[in-house]
DNA sequence: ACCTGAACACCGTTCAAGT
DNA sequence: ACCTGAACACCGTTCAAGT
């Protein structure tokens, strides 16, 4: 490896590639992603922006080291082993929610990369592995994969966006949605809108996981 | 309404709304969301940046109006009526995926947006519709237009990005997956690896979408 | 009414030069 | 080896002034 931290002569430096990427999470989660530029990294650290470049080639390649960082809490999660592969799908896939919900607009960071590294790839293996176990077949397997993930990152994004704009707080919010809905004729829309203007993302996610998990029991399976 | 478009006193404008939301996709066809710039935008109509924003207060604004553009699309496709509710809402998912594939980073547009546009609405309200109309109860059926839309846009935001890295065309693609999956030990993402590196993603969300539609088989229904 | 010109306060990235 | 300083080529947005 040739990785700029490993002769230690000369002033030891002030960056390096683990806490650049701890600071830029701080940063996300003080102020967003939108303000989370090389700039303003690099004032963190007390460094000129240039610096950075000596660790991450791109501003890019930092998002997807963070990303990384990220799913790294997925891990954490304790997943019960030993149970029916339906619990244990539940649980990682909440897992994953909860690491991106970890992060002010952590979906947005990791939707916008292709991370994979250990614990990107750990996780993923882990839940084709619990599919093949329980009988699915390779191709059902990985695509099960690929559907909870891009729901799961899809809904958190939903989710993490409603948070960014609070709309107003106030009790009797009629919110955009209520406002166009109310507006224009759709009475479908209309008699739902209490379900759709929910925060309750938790029973939304719940839903759409277990829509997913009742399709995943009607394909074959040997065991 | 004030539109500024109302009076056709002096000279003719040179923009409006719809022509510039029009050009604008054709600039996103043809150089990408992150090549679409104001400037760049303005220069495509012949005017000075500043002068967009006598018509869209902010970019987002524009992105919005855009979003909706790339949803009127999703009415065109013709929604089988009179079908059973599983082929409808299976005709109206695929046309969602449609409409976002038809633009180069649709996905990435209407997923950074949250439009109230007639066509987005009209969209909401038909899927709704026709879950009522099986006999869900109101909150299923908005619970599951939620996970449909999610889904939906979660894998055409990965398809789109696929299509962006083009990785190298050559016949035998190692795919920075595939090098990372061989390098570490991952039995079960290395087993799949074949189906996880397709880039048949119409199977893909084939396979997502009938998940979802057999998990709902599986909820309570009227008829 | 509609647009220009010019500015303001930023960006990501590069790279010679210093220590 | 590691970082500074300064530049390059941009951004979104605002707004007085022109026509």
């Amino acid at each position: 490896m040739s990785n700029p931290s490993t002769r230690t002569r000369g002033r030891p430096p002030r960056l390096d590639q683990a806490r650049t990427v701890e600071t830029a999470l701080d940063l996300l989660d003080e102020a967003g992603l939108d303000a989370l530029t090389m700039r303003r990294l690099a004032d963190a650290m007390g460094v000129q922006a240039g610096a950075l470049y000596r660790y991450f080639a791109t501003k890019q390649e930092l998002l997807t080291a963070m990303a990384e960082r990220i799913l790294s809490d997925v891990g954490a999660s304790a997943i019960p082993a030993g149970e029916e592969w339906s619990e244990r799908l539940t649980g990682l896939a909440r897992a994953l929610r909860t690491a991106l919900l970890a992060h002010r607009d952590g979906a947005r960071v990791f939707a916008g990369t292709h991370s994979t590294g250990t614990h990107t790839l750990h996780f993923a293996d882990t839940v084709i592995g619990v599919l093949r176990e329980a009988g699915f077949d390779d191709a059902d397997a990985a695509r099960a994969l690929m559907t909870v993930a891009n729901f799961t990152v899809g809904h958190t994004l939903e989710e993490q966006a409603a948070a960014r704009e609070p709309g107003t707080e106030a009790p009797a919010d009629p919110g955009r949605l209520a406002v166009a809905v109310t507006a224009g004729s759709y009475p479908h829309l209309t008699a739902t809108l209490p379900v759709l203007s929910s925060t309750d993302f938790t029973a939304h996610f719940e839903f759409g996981l277990r829509l997913l998990i009742n399709g995943l029991r009607t394909l074959p399976q040997q065991h």
